[in-house]
DNA sequence: TGATTTACGTAGAACGGTGCACGATTCTGG
DNA sequence: CCAGAATCGTGCACCGTTCTACGTAAATCA
């Protein structure tokens, strides 16, 4: 096997090429790497031994010593709505770069989601994005030092050793209350997912602030309710905000994910929206725009999000080490709920 | 660096361990694999030193030459809402297996998913999950032969060196099909997606079988509608289907993906569903349970059919080669559209 | 008790790449 | 025309595991 041709699997390797081309392994790898110090002559004969043998470099071989080209991102789950246009974002960049991508999905489980990081570390990935994470500011800079990292979605504007790609959380609420102030709302309630684990980095929180804010500079009281995330009294929650007595006129949802159960539920009541309930949800998800819903809902803008947040990525890994924390302004999209 | 660790990277390897509990490498990784040979207070000694260091075997070190315990799953798009329910299967198998998910999310297209099925072989996973694949057979036997596989969402029951996993498809069409007959509709049609490529072993045609066979039963004329699957036309096809003179009674749509906004247009134009218009869609997706979608699916058990597929990958994992192809059945989840 | 077997632990060669150090050319400019 | 600088290509030592082959000590058998 001297020609590096294993003949059992039928693999290719970089010996294989080089042999079949008549020059060094060292001579292949440059090529592949296209690294300085190739002629045209030396090129062409590898490149066409490569295109004829169909040599593609194992990445775990190219892990242990180089660069995999491989970026790890990491989502929260595969069931929210609002990662699609991240998702697009990222590959649109990654895409013309010649980087792979390799998912991981969470369980909105900080557990589970440093699993994955490890687990992108150890396969060598050059470079990590982390979609909503869940994890603490503090666990995050222990990973960053190991691996070029970019969040998403997740506040930590002090954070030193990882870039933070954000919609203006705050500003996004203060749209919501605004637009309802406009229509003469005066009753607008916040709609905010209690759960296990305590984040304040995540959106949630943020969009809270942003909403008593708006609600402080207009000289209104705030009200909060609460909602469970996952757990079977959620519905019973819901009627119960629904067909309350002091039942909000106005409803600002932290999330789609919450705002559309909650129109759905409305509905089915018999309230007629605007006029009964007006609604006002987050992330603008496919859904809120099918007529059914016809959901009014802030929009982060996903795809741009997810470009920034690969571009960031790119200068990270090619050497910037300073932090970069960036906000970009959300926009509401109007329908027919409020 | 006798110790194997590397102060720069931080990073604790095989050595590092190997070294702080007094054994030799090949003992390390003994422990690690549980292989045998190994004496309880060796195994001690070293799973102490593992845990005091935090030790975690790189993966793509593992890779060049023993398994990498992980799996590569293969999605065809991240915002198809019926993937989430099958991959919640798989996880749940490859969870306590101790084997890792990585995910490749392909965009329907049949080149983006072959360099993603390489992506994963150049990463030494140790077996791989198809779901919803729209590459051709015969590549998938190429492919096959260099690492387990399991497909998910494609028939092919000749398929000689992978497995498939299907929920019946056929069998699918025909509940709708009696459904509709059973309510005393006649004017039955089929709503079928158009393409660029062909895919005969998709999911489609064979619910299109299935509705044929159904139809032919009942001794009624079979009438399919061709829907573009992304263009533009798409939202003016649609209203063409629902605003022709001789719009159909009943439909039967391969997918929730177009049976939605076909409802939702229908709803839009002031059709009163299952009155005016009787409509079954295909997966059950989460959209179709809400109450103002309110649409009769059929359900194909996702994360039974991830479970399964995540067996039969450990299964031919440790040794099976003879094809496996299994069936499901499906079942109707009766809403308001009918 | 001596001869096997069994159990345990180790040395060292892979695995398939990368990248440094270096030698051999070919280009420069004075 | 020659010294020095670019340019090009190669040899080889890694990277962090696995795994086969082998040595040694303890256990079993006749």
């Amino acid at each position: 096997m001297a020609d590096g041709y294993d003949e059992l699997t039928g693999r290719v390797t970089i010996r294989t090429v080089a042999a079949d081309a008549g020059v060094s392994v060292a001579a292949v790898s440059k090529v592949m790497r296209n690294a300085y110090g190739v002629s045209d002559a030396l090129r062409l004969k590898v490149e066409a031994s490569i295109e004829k043998l169909g040599y593609r470099p194992s990445v775990a071989a190219r892990g242990m010593r180089g660069r995999t080209f491989t970026v790890g991102v990491l989502l929260v789950g595969i069931d929210n709505p609002f990662l699609p246009s991240i998702y697009q974002g990222i590959e649109s960049v990654t895409e013309v770069s010649g980087y792979k991508i390799m998912v991981g999905v969470g369980a909105a489980r900080a557990r589970t989601e440093v699993t994955l990081i490890e687990q992108m570390i150890d396969n060598r990935m050059d470079g990590l994005i982390l979609v909503a994470s869940q994890i603490a500011g503090e666990t995050l800079e222990h990973y960053a030092r190991q691996i070029p990292t970019v969040v998403v979605g997740h506040h930590e504007p002090a954070a030193l050793g990882y870039d933070t790609i954000n919609n203006d959380d705050r500003m996004g609420a203060g749209l919501a209350v605004k637009a309802f102030l406009e229509r003469g709302y005066r009753d607008i309630a916040f709609v905010f997912p209690t759960d296990d684990e305590d984040h304040s980095a995540d959106v949630a929180p943020q969009r809270e602030i942003g909403y008593r804010m708006a609600m402080a500079e207009a000289g209104l009281p705030a009200r909060v309710l609460a909602l469970p995330n996952y757990s079977a009294p959620r519905e019973d929650r819901i009627r119960a905000i629904l067909t309350a007595p002091d039942r909000p006129r106005a409803i600002f949802c932290w999330s789609d994910l919450d705002a559309i159960p909650l129109l759905d539920e409305a509905r089915r009541l018999g309230l007629r929206l605007p006029d009964d309930l007006a609604l006002i949800g987050y992330d603008n998800s496919p859904m809120a725009g099918l007529s059914v819903v016809d959901l009014t809902s802030v929009d982060q803008n996903g795809p741009r999000l997810g470009k920034l947040a690969a571009e960031a990525l790119f200068t990270r890994m090619n050497g910037r080490t300073v932090a970069e924390h960036i906000l970009i302004e959300p926009k509401l999209v109007r329908r027919g709920s409020l």
